[in-house]
Parts: structure tokens; sequence; C-alpha cells
DNA sequence: GTGAAAGCGCTAACAT
DNA sequence: ATGTTAGCGCTTTCAC
């Protein structure tokens, strides 16, 4: 009980008018101390609070963020969602989630609900679905209600609006470097993800390196994480591999499984990278060097660009920013 | 441009009132079917959007729920916010997140921020902070504002309110009956987590599982996951053991490393059961047979009992529903 | 069949 | 210093 007291409420009890009592909640000078006083002593003794939707009415602002990620499964998602949320609270920014579960339905779905008024801007990573079929017509709304966007990490080249991503083709180039530095030079890339655009660019930067240090490019692309164990071990018997580089965190920590089971040590015979700096990562034995894309870090700088955008910080050109990876260096490749 | 056309401006363009409008898009059969026709196509050739924060003021419902989780790098808490937004989804709702990141403050203020209107009902999971001081009053604000709440996993006793929680004895203590089946007599429990609520809830159903087999408990409380490898290896080297019940997923993975290492087949020789049902489990070699605790479902489920409270289905009492966990045999158990 | 008017709860320009 | 009024965009009762 005692619930939705309003302005109205406080006004009849005191006998004065709505516009007081909101001018003396927001402290304005208009009215004297001592009535701002005895107005919020009321409004405290019955627990008011403004109502937000009705602010938010008059305000032509709901200070909430829409955010649409494919899945919040994958480890990698909920880190950049943590770094949403984060930089979004201290900025007074609520963030309201949608999933489009990597379908394009869902993720045009997802856009309409937030093109009502209900976000003052969108964060969103593309669709797998919505990454093969290229169809981006629903992004076009964002533009038509101009309701600000911003894309990160998987993003639609065609679609102009502010953009964060990782470079996925930088990070694979200087983890197949480091990996020669060590004496590598039989480097196989393993990429269960070549469906998708981070995917092709990690391979296209595996390649160019491996072009670059004149090695011979050697690559296992797989449909499921289950063929690695098979395949990864039909080359290892075949081919002299003394390093690999994985496309994902999963594949790679199955690729030291499998070297190991394979009477391989790791790192002593066979260097292991991965991409994505995951809690499996971290615990694996042994523990794995990875790629890290600071995934929390992009969720950060995405709504910092979100925010400066709808605050009109912001040059009206597009903002693109390319979060650096780096290479966290644990013990599945040798010391240097 | 076009932005945020609104009833107003229909109605001038066709020279009809408001009310005419949102009757006609409403196909309220008061107005003729040509003028509702006419009306429509306008609208929709001017990609209107009812606006949702106005509707939420008129109706008094926002069709959102406010959900506060204690962290959403815990993959069991990504897992249950999936399922609350497929559910909410699936039932016209939207969700809103805060992480409380297991401080009693930030949880406290995440409740300030749904208290205002912005959301129809609360779902949330005790911040660890909040569980050591019990201070609870925090929580009363539920009431106090006739918000609905739902609290799951982690809940407050002395709190009234619906409640979802999973039965952590009762499935540590068939985990260990089923092993037992497997003609398993050497069970040891591996508890990384036993400082927390639900790792002495397990472990405390496995000791009581062994003692109605009348066999010998055996134990290995580890503070860190780095332990397990050499500690686990020791027991191995020293006593039969031929099954491996795990308080957590993570050592469930290490252990079956570590087994392997040492030369034992997993499942024929050792089978290992652990807790969650993650990635993990499903993608290790062999996969992991797990006592599921149905995040997911969890998520469902307090939605469904959060929107049947909301929708006055549920009887005053406040419900506590006692979620059931399941084995999901996959090979690292032996087949029956 | 259509429109006028009130009101959801709040803010703020404009009186007094 | 306080009150009146209009209006955010929508729904809905009540008149015409």
């Amino acid at each position: 009980m005692g619930s939705k007291i309003t302005l109205k409420d406080l006004a009849r009890i005191l006998n004065v008018s709505i516009s007081t009592v909101s001018k003396a909640l927001n402290d304005n000078p208009e009215i004297s101390i001592e009535t701002r006083a005895k107005i919020k002593e009321l409004a405290e003794s019955y627990g008011y609070v403004p109502n937000n939707i009705a602010q938010s009415l008059k305000s032509k602002s709901t200070k909430t963020i829409g955010v649409i990620i494919p899945a919040i499964l994958l480890e990698f998602f909920s880190k950049v969602l943590y770094g949403i949320e984060i930089e979004a609270t201290k900025r007074g920014y609520k963030i309201i989630i949608c999933l489009s579960n990597e379908l394009q339905q869902k993720e045009s779905e997802s856009i309409d609900t937030f093109i009502n008024g209900s976000v003052d801007g969108i964060i969103l990573s593309v669709a797998e679905e919505t990454q093969k079929t290229k169809n981006h017509t629903h992004f076009l709304k964002s533009e038509k209600y101009n309701l600000p966007m911003v894309m990160f990490d998987r993003v639609a080249k065609d679609i102009s609006c502010d953009k964060v991503t990782v470079d996925d083709f930088e990070g694979a180039y200087e983890a197949t470097q480091f990996l020669h530095e060590l004496d590598s030079k039989n480097i196989i890339f393993i990429n269960p993800i070549s469906n998708i655009s981070v995917g092709e660019s990690r391979e296209e930067g595996y390649v160019k390196a491996i072009e670059d240090l004149s090695l011979e490019p050697l690559v296992l692309k797989v449909e499921h994480y289950n063929q690695i164990e098979k395949e990864l071990t039909k080359i290892l018997n075949n081919q002299k591999v003394d390093a690999i580089l994985a496309a994902d965190e999963y594949s790679a920590i199955l690729a030291i499984n499998v070297a190991r089971l394979n009477g391989y040590n790791v790192p002593d015979d066979i260097s292991v990278i991965g991409f994505t700096n995951g809690l499996m990562a971290e615990h694996s034995i042994p523990s794995l060097t990875v790629v890290s894309q600071h995934a929390e870090n992009i969720g950060r700088t995405s709504v910092e660009i979100l925010l400066d955008r709808i605050q009109g910080k912001l040059p009206e050109q597009p903002v693109h920013k390319v979060v650096k990876t780096n290479i966290i260096e644990r013990n599945s490749t040798k010391k240097r």
C-alpha cells in the first residue's frame, strides 16, 4: 500500500498548487525556503518518488539505451554488456536488453521496440543471419526515426552510423608474428567461425602474416567444435605443426587438449594462441595465451560514443573507433 | 529526418480530430471502414509509430520488467537472464537490466531506479554483500511501492515475496546415487566453492548420499582451481577412485583433464559429473555429464510468476517454486 | 460516424 | 512567492 503518491496529492494535502510542489521539490529559488522545506518534508514522509514515465514524456528523454546483442551466452557479449552497463550507469542511463539470438527477424523486431520512443539510442552487434543475408533495411529505421545507433564488433559496412570494432585482422597478424618470433615455422589456423565477419578477418590476418613471413599457410576450417578433435589429430599425425592459432577460445582449448592427447607438450612442442580472453583461457591447463579484444572496453566505448552523439558532442560525420587488440601471454606459448 | 510523427500531425493532415485517428488506428468500429483505411494508409506512409512513453503514462503499465543480477560474467546468471529475456519477450514484455556487482549499495540504487514507475515488476537475485550483512531494508520498498518482486536462486528468507530456487542438496544427492548406480564405489567430491552457500549444500547432499549408501566420503576442498591438478593427481596415485562429483563446472573439466593425463580413461575408468550445465560442459572432451540447475528455466519461471502476479492470477500468499535439478547425461559417465 | 474534452503526472512559461 | 495554464502524446468517455 501507500503506493503512487503524486504531486497532485501532495498539493492537495498542503493546499498549494501542483506547480509550487514541483518547483519546491526541484529546489527552484522562486519558492521560499520555508515552503520548500515543508514540501520536501511532506514528500519525504509520504515516500514521494517522481514518476519517471511522466518526466520522460515531458522531457522527451528517457535516459535509457536500447541494446541488441546476438547472444548473451557467448562470453564476449556478456563482457561487452558488462562494459555497457557500467558505463551507462555511470552516466545516469539505464539499459534495455534485447537478444536477437542471431536471427534477423528478432533483430528487426528489437529495433521496432526501440523506435517508439522508449530509448534515446541503440547499441547493437549484427546477428549472424543478418550478416549472411546482408539484408540491412531494418537498420535504416535508426536514421528514419532519428534514433542514434552505435554498432560494435559485427558491423554493417553499408550502414552509416557510429561504429566500434576490433581490429581482428591486425590481431591475427600480430599473433602469427608472435608465434613466429617463438621460432614456430608451421603455424596452423583453426577456424570454427569462418561464417561470420570476425572469423574471416582473423583468417585474413593470419594468411597475410604467413605470406609476409614466407611460410606455408595451413587453415583448418570446421563447422562444429566436435570435428576439431578428429581433424586436428589427423593433421598432427601427418605433418609437422609447432604452433596453433585458433579463431576463438573454445577451439583453442580443444586444440590444447588434442595436442596433449597426441603426446605433444604444450607449449614446448606446440605453442597455442586463441582469440578472446575468457574464463576458460584463464583456467585451462596450461593457461591460454590469448588475443584479447577488450570486450568490456568495447562496451564502454560504445556507450561513450552513443551518449556523446545524443548530447551533440560529436561531428556530424559518423565516428568509427577501432579498439586495439593485444596479446595476453600465459602458459600455452613458449617463453621468450 | 521524418522522425516523430504524432497523432496530432496525422489528424491535421487529414483534417480530422485526433481521437478519430487514434480510434481508427486501434480499429475501433465506431469509425467507418473507409476512414479507418484512409487513416491507416496515411499512418503507414508516414511511418507512424505510437509513442510508447505516452501510452505507458496513459495506461499505467510499462510492459517492462526490471532485472537486478549480481554479476553477468557468471554464466549461471547469463543463462537465467537468457531465460528471462526469452519468456519476457514471448509475453510482450521488455527487460531493463541492472547489475549489483554483488554490492548492497548498487543493489539498493537499482531498486530505486525501478520504483519510479519505469517497470511493472522486479526480478532479482540477492547480492553477496547483502547476503552477508543481512540488511534487507531496501527490499521493503517493493511492498511499499506496490511493485511485485520475484527473487531467484539467492533469496532473502525474511522478505515476503515470490521466490524461485534450486534444490542443490537434492541435486548432489541424486548425482551421487547416479554414480553409484553406475557401479562406482569410490566417489570423490571436489569442492572449490565451499565458501558459498550453494557449495555447502552440494557437499551436504553428497555426504548424505554417501552415508545412505554406506560408502566412504572423500572430499577434496580447494581454495583455487590451480590446486586441483596437483591435489587430485596425488589422490589418484594413492587410492582407488572410480567416480568424481565436482561442485562446479570448471572443476569437473579440470578433473577430466587430470584423470586423462594420469592415464585414466573417462568414463571407462572414472566417471565424472559436474554441477552447472555450461558451454564448457558441452564442449569438453569427453563432453561432461552435469547436474543442470536449469538456469534458463529459473529465468522463465521467474518471469511467469512475476507476470502472473502482475496480472492478478496468483493467490495473495507468496509463491515459492523450487526448480528441480536433473542430470544431463553425456560422455563423461559410463552408459547404463 | 466524428469530435470535444478530460486526464495520465510532470514541467515551465507566464501571470499575479 | 505562488498560482494558472498549456502541453508532452495518447486513450476514452461523452456529446453531437
